[in-house]
DNA sequence: CCGAGCCATGTAACCGGTTACGTAGACCTG
DNA sequence: CAGGTCTACGTAACCGGTTACATGGCTCGG
């Protein structure tokens, strides 16, 4: 009862595999009497092509890999929603594949995409550039997500220090004193980037602050804890800069927990706008996320197929900072 | 500057393809020597399998299909990350392709993944069983995610008609008069359950009180859609059940713009309980998102491989209510 | 010292498609 | 009517792995 392959078709219609494959794949100068013969055999015998064999015979998949680093929350979930509506126009189809912290694994996982996808979409904001470039195969064409640019690749990357400058700026001009950062994972490419962008804007806009820096791992609960550790500590602030928004969320509910009203007391803003922030009053530096997702698969594919590859979309997202109740906007939701 | 084959691998060796491959695969009775010879000549030209060449000639691709409606909402993307979680340590793949809702471009996808994965998780709750048999590869392990259940197809299935059941219960028990529904799309399977567990369950917990339905479509839109109808049509509510969690912030949404207190004037209720649920404070019969995604994987698994497949998760998954403070209890948030 | 048995390895067929190349016949042209 | 084109189709090689089977050398018992 296994399926039936191409040479049982051409048996059946009493004519060669190569005709077969013509008519599969509407060659000209097919006999449209012979066209009718496979036709029938094929409907008769409920024939699919096999997309592997194919694939081989081709040296292309019409798939492409989406290497992450896990699928947790919603920032993950919204990107690789744009690369799925991008993506099925093109006919491809996506391969998820996390990658795993260790270097080792992840080369590994790079490694089983070989002879699978056309392509590689890799995110991995947690690898240095050495172990990134020695895990990625050579011979696939690659775009790197919020990944350290390495060689040549082509690269999609949000400007973490812009957005945070522009949470800065927004928070002095609306009157604060003492803004801490609450910190993503020190291994982290876009975490180190905030960690450093949040100092500099400090600098310039609260010269006379001290600056305050949590420690965390984009995590929920590392927002809760910090802020825990804020008021253990005695630390004086009146504005939380969260390194993303799931870490402030966990900030907003620990300050209500704790009694500080947000935004009266304490202004809090993340950095992401994940779909959730609309709906809990973040002020946060948004992302376009789907369109990030969709932006990366564009470009794979023109990369793929070098032709009609339109306007090229800019490499370096600018986030905008949106204004929401938890920095002290007027109620808007 | 083509990739490697293990061809060029054995030549580079001297020794032939077999032994290269016996050498990959870790088969018994490989002299150490030759072991060496092989590592170093793989090592030297960075050679990296060809999986799809592999699959071809195992009949196996370590790839599992999974179809969905699309890819939108927390819905769809806590269950994909349920499937990842379980998928991952089996050393498989997850290949995303969505359905359309035409039942031709579905059987379309469907096809497509013939040759190219293991195994198909489907989710098509808009689809007839009619339809979604006579595109279902025959040869394909299938389990079936929330799909009407068709020939003798696995299937895992949420009990739509409970989780109804339950949110009236509780509404009739705290005391409300007159709730109403904002039921899904027509053509989808749960949808209709639960627009006619409604119907059942005000049968018997408010004999007296009419039944209003407004028709919604799973998006928050229609939420806020359907309170705008209610209050316009001057309908006497106090309580909501919608048909998802979506259309309930929608509708929590609009009741808040209409001044409507909630839940001191109305209670709202969802189904599926999100990850947003929680955060916003909504009643609702609580869907295990993530496991149903690695139970759905595990059970494919189990198919494929008829080996050692440990306890069978029951079939059927009964939401439990989890009561927030949408629907009057206590502020827990 | 011979044959059985085992071990390490090579040869070649196979998985299921695609396609370069060859060819037979129809048609055209001078 | 010979020679050239064009059309429709078949033969067989190829994509890059795996593996059944064959083979040659070794060890060992009788």
């Amino acid at each position: 009862m296994a399926s039936a392959t191409i040479r049982d078709v051409a048996r059946a219609a009493d004519v060669s595999v190569a005709s077969v494959s013509r008519v599969l794949n509407n060659h000209a100068n097919v006999h449209p009497d012979m066209r009718e013969r496979v036709r029938a055999a094929i409907e008769a015998l409920g024939y699919v092509p096999h997309a592997g064999a194919r694939s081989l015979s081709l040296a292309r998949t019409q798939a492409i890999g989406v290497v992450l680093p896990d699928l947790h929350g919603e920032f993950f979930s919204e990107i690789v929603r744009g690369m799925d509506r991008a993506v099925t126009p093109a006919g491809y189809h996506l391969l998820l594949s996390n990658m795993h912290a260790d270097a080792d694994l992840a080369a590994q996982a790079l490694r089983t995409m070989r002879g699978r996808v056309d392509g590689l979409i890799v995110m991995a904001p947690h690898l240095t550039a050495d172990a990134l470039e020695a895990a990625l195969p050579r011979e696939l064409p690659t775009v790197m997500l919020n990944t350290v640019p390495s060689g040549d690749r082509a690269g999609i990357r949000v400007d973490n220090a812009a957005g945070i400058r522009a949470a800065v700026a927004h928070l002095a001009a609306t009157g604060r004193r003492a803004p801490v950062h609450i910190a993503g994972p020190a291994g982290n490419v876009d975490a180190v980037a905030r960690r450093d962008a949040f100092t500099a804007a400090m600098r310039d806009y609260f010269p006379d602050a001290p600056v305050e820096i949590v420690d965390g791992d984009f995590f929920e609960e590392a927002g809760l804890a910090a802020v825990a550790t804020l008021i253990a500590a005695g630390t004086n602030f009146d504005a939380i800069v969260a390194a993303n928004d799931m870490m402030a969320f966990g900030a907003l509910q620990a300050l209500r927990d704790a009694g500080r009203q947000v935004p009266a007391q304490v202004a809090v803003t993340g950095f992401d706008d994940v779909p959730l922030s609309r709906y809990l009053g973040l002020t946060t530096a948004h992302v376009p996320l789907v369109d990030m997702g969709s932006r990366a698969i564009d470009r794979l594919l023109a990369l793929i197929s070098p032709g009609a590859k339109g306007a090229r979309d800019p490499d370096l997202i600018i986030p905008e900072l949106i204004v929401r109740r938890s920095s002290g906007a007027p109620e808007t939701f």
